[in-house]
DNA sequence: AGATGTTTAGCCTAAT
DNA sequence: ATTAGGCTAAACATCT
């Protein structure tokens, strides 16, 4: 059986609930997050149908973001002005469809109440950062360019091929082991020099599980490697208009 | 003002 | 019959 095409829908509902074509649309990105507007673009250039009616579909799809645990929003950097947040997959998200099929999903996406609040309270911290970061740009000199200023690329977070495949696609996608975040999202904790980093500890077992996806590899935790680098970014021009009140910026997490 | 985000509610369908 | 997932509408809040 050939595979459908990308436009084989054409003007045709596709057989994909909101939350799979909001997975393909974060997916499909480079930093596995984007803006809701990205996601309406993802959307409306691969099916047609979803160009008209806008309106309708469009709140349905927000009140998914907002109803459903698997996403998770991530406030934007401060260097990266503009409407609304980032949006992207919770990492314990990923095993939520049946056989890795984006048609039907195995279960609901629930966090416990606790992990709920751990989160909450880290991407609360991140915003205050944020927030805190802002301020002490307005009262100061600007601070030299950052490092990257262009695109911005978590380390950890491989890149799709050019194309990106098509999707929906049979694909085997790998996990890696959710693994502590290295810094807690506290102010106080940030504004710490990264401890050493310890001799590379042996590999740990993959775990693979098929999905209909494009190849990729996943990290553990996109959000907080995104939120991590950024911080680490900030800190550096934190670094640079403070010198002698601050411990000296991380090292780059290569 | 318009875009974005949150919440509640009702209806439908499929699975259990 | 009950439950869960999905879709839609709508009211409201917040942000740019």
């Amino acid at each position: 059986m050939p595979r459908p095409s990308r436009e084989s829908y054409g003007d045709q509902k596709p057989p994909y609930s909101y939350i799979s074509l909001t997975a393909m649309a974060i997916w499909s990105s480079p930093e596995r997050m984007l803006p809701l507007s990205e996601i309406y673009r993802f959307i409306m250039d691969r099916f047609p149908y979803y160009r008209r009616n806008t309106q309708r579909w469009q709140n349905s799809l927000r009140h998914n973001l907002s109803f459903n645990d698997c996403f998770v929003k991530v406030p934007r950097r401060p260097d990266r002005p503009g409407k609304g947040a980032y949006w992207t997959l919770h990492p314990q998200a990923f095993d939520m469809f049946e056989n890795g099929s984006l048609l039907r999903r195995r279960k609901r996406f629930k966090l416990q109440k606790g992990e709920k609040d751990n989160l909450n309270a880290e991407l609360a911290a991140l915003a205050s950062f944020n927030r805190a970061f802002l301020a002490r740009q307005a009262g100061a000199p600007p601070p030299p360019p950052l490092p990257t200023a262009g695109l911005y690329t978590p380390p950890m977070c491989p890149q799709l091929s050019p194309e990106p495949a098509e999707i929906p696609e049979v694909a085997s996608v790998t996990i890696l082991p959710r693994e502590r975040p290295r810094r807690a999202f506290t102010i106080d904790a940030l504004l710490e020099p990264e401890p050493p980093r310890s001799s590379p500890s042996p590999p740990s077992p993959m775990l693979p599980i098929p999905v209909h996806m494009p190849r990729l590899e996943l990290m553990a935790s996109p959000y907080v490697v995104a939120a991590q680098r950024y911080q680490a970014e900030l800190l550096q021009a934190v670094h640079a208009l403070r010198p002698c009140y601050l411990p000296p910026p991380p090292l780059p997490v290569a």
